[in-house]
DNA sequence: TTACTAATTTGTAACGGTTACAAATTAATA
DNA sequence: TATTAATTTGTAACCGTTACAAATTAGTAA
């Protein structure tokens, strides 16, 4: 069980409710969220809830580390928990998300053709295991 | 040399002017330009040009696999000419985007937990060659 | 507690990239 | 040349996001 009121504090980020909450959302649901989804999904338990305030502390979370923001999407920036480095895969058919665990060895290296590398996102798009099925049926 | 007016038609496109001048453009300067970027880029050569016009175009291309849609930048799209398969770095301090030859043989396979891959795409992100040297400095 | 100050949250308006849509223009066909 | 279809254009709108000032809350000192 996770302290997130501590890990607000070890980041340098005063715990408020509406931190906290935040937070929590995003570890315990990895379905890598928009800051409408986030928004959406805490304002039934804080009904005052302002969607600038979702924006803004998503934004704090990602520059202290905490969070990763990707933009598998075109359009609109996605949230999720910063744990192990994984890559993401995205079905064309149902829009979901999906964490694949494998890493690839050939891209520790932090140096290439010059350039420092300092974040690398692979993104991989196609048909999933899900909508497979369905198409095959 | 390339006759991009046959290009187009062997994309099922009809090549009129703007869409000629489009994919001109796209294949000879690889900055890997916005919509806006097009649009600016080609207002003098075609005074009368319209950004949904640009927008449109874009769209059309990328869907019949002439262009390819990067989600590199967190807000805006970028195009390039569809070549070989390649990764791509941005630098957090120019914004620069950088074409990376070096493939992955390791994303080669088309089936990854039980997801079928269509597209990759590998972001790279850091301080590129140059602003490397300039810190230096 | 009370008064005061700083931090946080909120709501509204605005911004920027993109798209919808109808009118205007151009091209194609008879 | 007249008619029809395709393309382009311009405006307005959409949507995710951000700027900003007011309102609220939290923190501190008397």
């Amino acid at each position: 069980m996770i302290n997130f009121k501590e890990l607000l504090k070890e980041h340098g980020i005063p715990p408020s409710l509406q931190r906290i909450k935040i937070l929590e959302y995003l570890h315990n649901f990895k379905t890598h969220p928009t800051a409408d989804m986030v928004y959406q999904a805490l304002m039934d338990e804080i009904p005052t809830l302002s969607k600038t305030t979702v924006y803004n502390t998503l934004k704090t979370f990602t520059e202290k580390g905490i969070l990763v923001a990707l933009s598998i999407f075109e359009n609109e920036v996605r949230y999720e928990y910063n744990t192990e480095p994984h890559i993401h895969f995205k079905c064309f058919k149902c829009g979901r998300i999906y964490d694949i665990s494998k890493t690839f060895e050939c891209l520790k290296n932090e140096e290439i053709e010059g350039h420092k590398v300092l974040e690398h996102h692979i993104n991989l798009k196609g048909i999933c295991k899900n909508c497979l099925v369905k198409a095959g049926a």
